[in-house]
DNA sequence: GCCTGTGCTTGACAGTTGTCAAGAAAAGTT
DNA sequence: AACTTTTCTTGACAACTGTCAAGCACAGGC
């Protein structure tokens, strides 16, 4: 690290660092989203991955600040999934349509990585050193579901008639349980799914008398 | 087990080995409550009982059967926790009230067990050894909460929006953010799951039109 | 070409885990 | 009272865990 170093680009070292970080963390989320948080071991994870069980220490604290790291690294990916699918949408059923679409498409795509959410979700009500992060991506799926629920009421032109964590608390169970079945049962269920966000997302917002 | 033993009553022995198996289930679910399937040992879950360790393999297969065994134990008390609720109920307002702090209720005095089934339930994603049993455990619960909303469109003389499955799920994700909000916050959360009961259970049956 | 520091590997550590066998203790039978 | 069976405890086992220190490899600066 020489001086000039930091006057071409400040956070040069740092970056450097960080890139491996990056790395690791998605080798370990290989490894985490296919054992689950408890049983994927550092061996383990750095067995699926370019380096020795050792490098884990020399960029992370401990176990925790990795898997913490990881499941932050992946989820500031993932909480603008549905973004494009609000900015597109031109009418409330079209966009309905592809939300659910695209609820089914993110279980086909990438279970493993959910499962893992749920499970440190899950994990955090047993460890209180993973309950800071989990809030904070907690909120933040949260947010990226509200803005879902509101294009759909500036679409449709009804004001929606539950809160933002009610909203997020219901589709997140519906979510929850197609993964589950996803699970045991593959493929088939992802058509539930769909049907059950098209049947649903309309009733939490005024209804046309009918 | 002497031959008029089983004249006597055909399964004695087997209830009395029963009974301890009971017993050391009630152990076992104080530990693995407080400390999640993972976390939970052997060791410390007999720590907690009156028996030492090497008894577990004296009534049980392994540590999987015992901890199946407890949950199916815990749960097959507790999916009746709302029928009272339904039975007694004379209009869809005081069945949602009630049945409103029921959820609370129940969240404010056992949720340790409610952490443990989510754990198990999120653990059976990873380990099929699991399924099979959280599968049978979860189609319970989704019936119990059926009856409730079966209940309410009779007393209500709406019929339902939605399937059994969804109503579950939704209801399921709302309880599970609470129990969620309630592990970090405490008590002060649980006024919020039942005003979001009141508001979003009239959802799910055609509305008087408004 | 030597030297220094960063990056990474190797091997060991202390502790914990589920499992099980050997036998003590208790209960039941004759 | 002697003997059998059931019940339970103790201690050991091999495997596995997160952690970390010692040292190798290899870059860049002198």
């Amino acid at each position: 690290m020489t001086p000039y170093d930091d006057l071409v680009t400040a956070t040069r070292p740092v970056d450097k660092f960080d890139r491996r970080r990056d790395e690791l963390a998605e080798s370990a989320l290989l490894t985490l989203g296919e054992l689950g948080y408890a049983r994927a071991s550092l061996r383990e994870i750095a067995g699926n991955s370019p380096f020795s069980h050792g490098v884990v220490h020399y960029y992370f604290e401990d176990k925790l600040e990795l898997v913490i790291y990881s499941v932050r690294y992946y989820k500031a990916r993932c909480v603008t999934r549905y973004d494009a699918v609000v900015r597109d949408s031109t009418s409330a059923e079209e966009l309905v349509e592809a939300f659910a679409a695209k609820l089914a498409q993110t279980i086909r795509e990438e279970a493993p990585m959910h499962r893992l959410w749920y499970d440190l979700r899950t994990q955090s009500m047993f460890e209180e050193a993973l309950r800071d992060a989990i809030t904070e991506i907690d909120a933040a799926l949260e947010a990226m579901i509200w803005r879902v629920i509101d294009r759909y009421a500036t679409l449709s032109r009804h004001a929606s008639l539950v809160t933002s964590a009610a909203a997020y608390g219901m589709l997140d169970g519906l979510f929850q349980q197609a993964l589950l079945a996803y699970t045991a049962g593959g493929e088939p269920v992802l058509d539930g799914l769909a049907a059950q966000v098209r049947a649903i997302l309309p009733l939490m917002f005024r209804q046309p008398s009918a």
